[in-house]
Formats: structure tokens, sequence, C-alpha cells
RNA sequence: GCGAAAGUAGCUCAGCUGGUAGAGCAUCACGUUGCCAACGUGAGGGUCGACGGUUCGAAUCCGUUCUUUCGCUCCA
């Protein structure tokens, strides 16, 4: 199998299966937007359902929450999307490359620094960061201007170390702007999250009293977010409209660090649970340079892709900053009240946030797989049991002698209890090989046999082997092998 | 957004220098077969991404636009 075509091939099976299309595309589609189709849906609803699981329903103190996309904008305020949430860019017109204006400042002589600080600060600022900053923000506000500033200042490129033809300083906002009731004006203007996270924040209090929940306790949440990145790309792993399974930990702020830690491995191995290779999974530890405003310590769970090790899901200690400047915004008081220790405090938080569409196409890289089977190529996915689109697909060897008819009995009633699917196209080795790409891991026939003693045979999608079993044993053989 | 490449059937693609569309696979029907992508016959499906131009004539040449892929930057 090619590497290289892996993304090409999921897109291309999705396609044709039915689990992804691409979003309006009868209209030429939309940038980095995609559809469920109906195996791509179960499959999505399978993952969050493990997730919630295995997050919410097993553990006594975390409990489930569901915001709205759309808050008050002073959220964004305080959060610091409004003040963070973007990049200052600039592009070199020489070579095409473009550069975060803030990383290239770090890269330059001082005599560039020199005069960008002479030419655009009224004040000497000692520290440097504060400096970078200062000049960002100055360039930003002279627009157009930037461009030849940035020129007389003779500001490099990292790479060639000379002095480059620089474009103006751009600014990109990655929050969705939209408006609010039938007037379009600034007063009316609201965001699509960029995180589910805000709405746990600023429900903590609400939450916490009704549910009566002790520190330490989390919230969790599923739901769509909206980032107006400036490139997306690699099929459904960066998308503008993405769905994420956060989870926010309060703890005291001195036990951040042993949370963080538990809570690491705890994700980790939820990845592991469905069944992915765990030789492509790793933990990452970010740089203190990557870390995001919010964050001082941060993990992710990585995945060996076929084009590199990816993020799937990132864990951060993001201490008090959000409940301190939610309070500090709404004037609320946001803190909790430990009566044994008799100690009122600012909980810390410890997030855990996951990509539900990066889970799935995760699971569907590492479960894909080309086969030679007596000569013949297979394409086979092999999903896990436990989020696979269809558990079971129930078949009559032949369309006749009464076969078609107890395989229809045998599917309406697993159909109660499992997902299934009943076909008759084709010849038994099509059929098979069809459940095989749509990832379904048992196949039942219904066959000569089954006329004679009620038996029909179970078939393993991944071993290929068959076992005869009683039609009313069926029940139980499938839940012991899809547990 | 900038640069490069691409867009022809559901999927993967062919279609040379302009002469009004093909293959393999997939889908459906009928017949035959009956446990791992069988065979036969037949059918459906494309205004060649869209718009405009050149031309007697455009999938093919030119322009614009949309979309996708890769890179730069960012992130779950």
């Amino acid at each position: 199998m090619s590497k290289a075509t892996m993304i090409d091939l999921l897109t291309s099976l999705s396609k044709q299966r039915g689990f992804i299309f691409q979003s309006s595309e009868i209209y030429g589609g939309l940038g980095s937007t995609w559809d469920y189709g109906p195996l791509g849906i179960e499959l999505k609803r399978n993952i969050k359902n493990h997730w919630w699981k295995s997050m919410i329903t097993k553990r006594q103190n975390v409990v489930g929450m569901d915001a709205s996309i759309l808050m008050h904008p002073d959220v964004w305020r305080a959060s610091g999307h409004i003040d963070n949430f973007h990049d200052p860019l600039v592009d070199n017109k020489d070579n095409k490359k473009r550069y975060r204006l803030d990383h290239l400042l770090e890269d330059q002589p001082d005599s560039v620094i020199d005069y960008l600080s002479d030419t655009l600060l009224s004040k000497e600022i000692k520290s440097l960061d504060e400096k970078f900053q200062a000049i960002v923000t100055e360039l930003i506000n002279i627009g157009a201007r930037s461009e030849s500033v940035l020129n007389e200042s003779q500001m490099i490129d990292p790479e060639t170390r000379k002095p480059a033809s620089w474009t103006s300083v751009r600014q990109f906002n990655l929050m969705f702007k939209t408006h609010m009731g039938p007037i379009e004006d600034t007063g009316s203007v609201a965001y699509l999250r960029p995180e589910t996270a805000q709405g746990i924040f600023v429900n903590f209090q609400n939450v916490q009293s009704s549910s009566r929940q002790k520190i330490p306790f989390g919230i969790g949440q599923i739901g769509k977010a909206f980032r107006n990145e400036i490139t997306t790309g690699n099929f459904i792993f960066r998308t503008r409209e993405f769905e994420q399974m956060e989870m926010e930990y309060f703890c005291h702020p001195n036990e951040t660090e042993k949370w963080l830690e538990y809570w690491t491995h705890e994700r980790l191995n939820w990845f592991k649970s469905l069944g992915i290779n765990d030789t492509k999974l790793r933990l990452r530890a970010h740089g203190a340079d990557e870390l995001a405003h919010y964050s001082s310590a941060c993990y992710d769970v990585e995945y060996e892709f076929d084009f590199g090790w990816s993020e799937l899901e990132g864990i951060a200690d993001r201490g008090t900053y959000d409940l301190d400047k939610h309070a500090e915004h709404s004037g609320k008081k946001l803190s909790y009240f430990d009566q044994p220790n008799n100690e009122h405090f600012t909980p810390a938080v410890v997030e855990t946030s996951a990509g539900v569409d990066r889970a799935i196409l995760t699971v569907l890289a590492d479960a894909y797989h080309e086969e030679e089977v007596n000569g013949d190529k297979r394409n086979v996915l092999k999903l896990s049991p436990k989020i696979a689109p269809i558990t079971v697909a129930v078949f009559p060897l032949m369309n006749k002698n009464g076969m078609p008819e107890i395989a229809q009995k045998i599917v309406d009633d697993l159909r109660s209890n499992y997902s299934s699917f009943y076909d008759t196209g084709g010849s038994i080795g099509r059929r098979y090989r069809r459940q095989d790409e749509a990832g379904t891991p048992l196949g039942i026939t219904v066959d000569h046999d089954t006329l004679e003693d009620n038996t029909v045979t179970l078939r393993d999608r991944d071993t290929m082997e068959q076992v005869r079993v009683s039609i009313d044993k069926l029940s139980d053989a499938i839940a012991e092998k899809t547990k």
C-alpha cells in the first residue's frame, strides 16, 4: 500500500461507502467542510458515546453539560480570545514565505529591533517580550504603512538571513464573527465559539452547586467549535468547523501537576481502548514557546499519520486563568469554599480537549488494511467492534429455499440490540468483502444446514474464520464477540 | 491570503497536435452458481467544475471564477 496516499484512499473510500462526503458538493463544495453519511455518523456517534461513557457515565465526580454555541461577546473578551486569538502575519514577497510577525522579531539582529522601537515606540521598554508585543501592536495600528516601516528596518528572513521585501502586517482573526438579532450593527456582534471550554467555565457555579460536586470534579461537554484557520486540510484533520470532546477538571491549585499527569495517561489509554495501534500513539510535552496564552503546561496525544505525527488531543494545565478572568470581567465571585479545611480559593483547571473528527480520521487510518487473500486484494477496515458502524451483517447463502425469510427474521430480531445490515446482493464472497470494507466485524450466513438444524455461520472479519452457532444463541455469541 | 499542481461516470483514470466522450471497478435487473471481490446478457449514470472568449466546430486553445491537494502560518 502506498503510504503517501492514505488520505486519498480514505477520502475515496469514505465517499463510496457513505462515511464522509464533501459538504455542498453539488454546488462545487465548500472549503474544508465535510458531511457525515450513514456509516460515518454511526462511527461518530459510537466514538462520542464511548468518550461520554468513559469520561462521564463511569465517573462519580465528572458530570456533563451542553452549552450554546453563541455566547455573550464578553466571554471572549475575558477569555483572551479577542485579544490573543489572531495572528499578525507578513509575507516575504521574494520567496513567498509567510511568517508570524511576533516569531520573526525573535530572530532579528539588534539593529532591526532598535530601528523599529525608535520609529514606533514613544518610550523605552526594558522587557524584550513586552517590547516585541508593543512593536507588533504598533505595526498593526499603522496598517498599510507597516510595509514601508518593515522594509526600512531591513528586517531579515530567518532562512536566508538577508533583508527581504515584506508585505504589510495583516491580522488573521481566528474567530468567526456573526450578528445576533435583526439589525447588523456593532452592538449585535457575536462569535461562534472557538472552543467549548468557555461554556463550561461560565457555568462553573451553576453546575457545581446544582450537582453538589466537591473539588476535585470535572465537567465534560461534546460540541461544535469554529476556527477560521488560515490553512485547512488533510481531509477532516483540520477543518474550520469541527467537534470537540472537552473536559475541565477543577482542582486545588496545588494539585494541577498531579491531575495533569493522571488525565494525560487516562486520555492516552482511551485512544488505545479504541483499538488504535499503540506504537503509533505517543505523548509529547509542549515546549514553553508553543503554549497557548492560557496554559502553563501541556501534553499532546499524537498519532503517526502518513503525513507525520499529529495532535489528537491536548491535555493542559490552565491554572486559575479562566475562572480568574471571568470573575474579573463579570464581577461575579467564581471561587470555591472547602468546608473541611475552611478555605476559600479559585479552583485551577486541568483540561482534556480532543477532536472528534481527528479521532475518526485516526481510527479509519489505523484500521485500513489491504490484504492478499488467495491472490485477490482484500480491503478491510479493522475497526473495533465497540465503534464499528455496523456490528453484524446477515446474508442468505442463496435467494431461495426459504433462506431469505430466515435471514430476514434474524436481522429483524438483532436490530433492536445491534446495528445490523441485511444483504442479498451478489455472491456470498462479494457480500463478505463489502462488509469488510465497511468495517463490519461479524457476518451471519443462513445456509443449507440452517434448514436442517437451525444453526448459522458466524464469520469473524479479521480472521475470516467461521463457527456454527444455533440461532437462539446468536445474541449471546455476538455479545461475547463485541464486548 | 500567497506560491505550485489539479478538476472528465459513484470511485480510479484514459482521451496525442481542436472534429460533438471511453475503460476498469462499483450500482441495478434477469439467468446460472452457491462460503470469501464467480460467469453470461443487459441497463442506468457525464451539459468533461462554472462562466465568458477564439473558432464553422472546444473536454482539448485563451481569460475569469469556484473547488481540491501540497507548502508557508496556526490548531483539537
